[in-house]
DNA sequence: AATGAATGAGCATTCATTCAT
DNA sequence: GATGAATGAATGCTCATTCAT
């Protein structure tokens, strides 16, 4: 009944403040994000954070939430445009993450370089719904396996070798770590390549 | 005869100063490793420190270091305990990384996962010193390519994906990233595992 | 009724910093200021100083501003005051200039002897409004050549020289390197006389 | 009687302290001058200057009678260079004053600007030393004044305020405070004249 | 005569957070 | 719903000085 329009201010400032939050992570880094300079940044006064966040990682979980159910898109995006060949599909499903984690490094940063220790602990429930995005994975391991074009002992486990493979992949490169001498794309298809790899079947159809 | 000063005093500090800065990291991070906690974690003042250390970065130069030379000391054991058969060695070379990176977590962070960026540059010479432990792994892919046991484009790019494989397993493991319903021994095993099946020749052993 | 506040509390405080810098400057010194000092003086905590004044350097240009501005209130009243003879005009902005300095040690430091390398450099329009003071001299002395009374080059030369007598004399005065045998009204009437004899005309009034 | 040569390794030491002192002085400036540092460029341990110097007044208190006694011999000079035209010398002895302070605007800083209530109290006798120096110009003028070039009242007190009118013009030159846009040269001749023009007995010779 | 080890005090600045309004 | 005022704790680092040897 007050002369506030919709009553999506509210929901609006949140929105905001994980908007700008994220900005300035891409840009100056996760060390250099500070309640101030969001407040400063969307011309808020810092208190006004708490009104809609408890703490500063309150914002980081929501941000690192954000941050998964993206991917989590991306990722279901990428199985469904492969919907037939398994190794196609798992081969789009890792060039998807190592994008979307050189594409996000800071993004990255948080969401899977942060020590939970080190925060107020990160809400079970949304580390469950993160793991979800290692279904697709299990689920592309899966139907190679049916297919007979895969050999996996547990696709729960080999989801997780091949997230690690991609994970180290990422982290290198953002950490800066790989020798300059080796061209980033090379390297990038090289290790997806040899994840693959290490999937195929043994003796692949000689009957 | 008591000229001798009581033995290595000096030595002592700085060797105290560098282990309870390692303690620290692996307490509480990077993020909160300060020159007073070091301080205060010995009992000197925060000043002392500056008597063996020109600069925090100084400091965690030489941390990173000894977690270098103790990782390439790690190898060249491994290397020469398995002087004969290539895949045996590069398994055990993966083991060998993995050990070291799960006993040695507060050396992990800052050897691997920190961003250039953050720290005033590591001297050149200490990184050629690192990627040399990187030639272990090329090496092993060498012989066993000179054997015909392996099949592999580029040993200095294989070794690197290598290691982005084993690097990927340590962290996740290290930053509590991976599903509680695996268990860590097998994951490592799986991992290293697809590792190397990822470089076996096509066509092993038709005779 | 109660809606206004208390009066100017914001203001207020921003009145105690500076006056309270002011007093610690010409207590200990310019070396000697610091940011916690103030705010213990003040019994805030040297957080809140942050609130009023951007940095350490903001500061002190406020407090240089503010000495600038009541220097050229000063000056200008004395021009109105004496508005009539130039020899007595000019007299009395001298009279004037010393009593400032002397009367106002805290201001008179940073105003015209800190080293601007030492501070951040100063905003160039402040530096401008100034030099304006000294304009006060160079009319006085303008008019005085006008009406024959005074010789001179260029009245904006010789208004610095003016200046830089005065500002030696009060400087030495502060810094109490005058002979304590010489009386400093003395030591004042003289050198002001002296500066003046410097700019009369060569054949006075011989008819 | 021991292997020290000739025993002048201390007075040794003393004269290096002094003179990098003088060196880091002019160098960087007053601020940046630090015990630590001085050691560092001599070779020295920090703790060693203590052996030469009580403390860091003292030593700074050496250097300032150092620079007066420079001072004073390049006046004296000056003096017995110029010893018949009052006028020329009381010119010259300015001159000279003025090229000291510019050629040596740290020294400059310590022996004329520094506050003597803010360092230990700078011992008496060498006040009286420098002191000296203010009677190469009141010889000057009562030279001038016995020839009826000058006219002056004490001696005592009008080499005082030439000697203000020097120093402000050194200060401001140093300081940076001088308009950019005159001549420095013209600045100091400007003042030099006037100082002396302030001198000139009034109706100058005429019986 | 010289030193290495050590320190307490100090610096400007930033941070996440609280609280009364 | 929003804020201005305020803060305690922390940061890396430098300084002059002391003391036992």
């Amino acid at each position: 009944m007050t002369s506030i329009p919709e009553g999506s201010e509210d929901a609006g400032l949140r929105r905001r403040i994980l908007d700008t939050a994220r900005h300035l992570l891409v840009q100056d880094g996760y060390q250099a994000l500070s309640m101030r300079r969001i407040a400063d940044a969307i011309g808020y006064s810092a208190t006004s954070i708490y009104l809609h966040f408890d703490s500063k990682d309150a914002l980081l979980h929501a941000l690192i939430h954000e941050g998964m159910m993206e991917l989590r898109d991306r990722l279901r995006d990428t199985a469904v445009e492969h919907s037939e060949a398994p190794v196609e599909r798992l081969r789009a499903l890792c060039e998807c993450f190592v994008e979307f984690g050189l594409e996000n490094p800071e993004y990255y940063e948080i969401m899977f370089q942060l020590r939970p220790e080190r925060m107020e602990r990160y809400p079970a429930e949304k580390y469950r719904a993160a793991r979800k995005n290692l279904d697709f994975f299990a689920q592309a391991l899966e139907r190679g396996v049916e297919r007979g074009i895969f050999e996996v002992d547990d696709s729960r486990v080999s989801a997780s070798t091949v997230w690690a493979s991609l994970h180290g992949t990422v982290s290198l490169l953002l950490a800066d770590r790989v020798d300059v001498r080796i061209d980033p794309e090379t390297f990038i298809d090289t290790a997806i390549r040899q994840a693959l790899r290490g999937f195929r079947a043994s003796a692949p159809s000689v009957p």
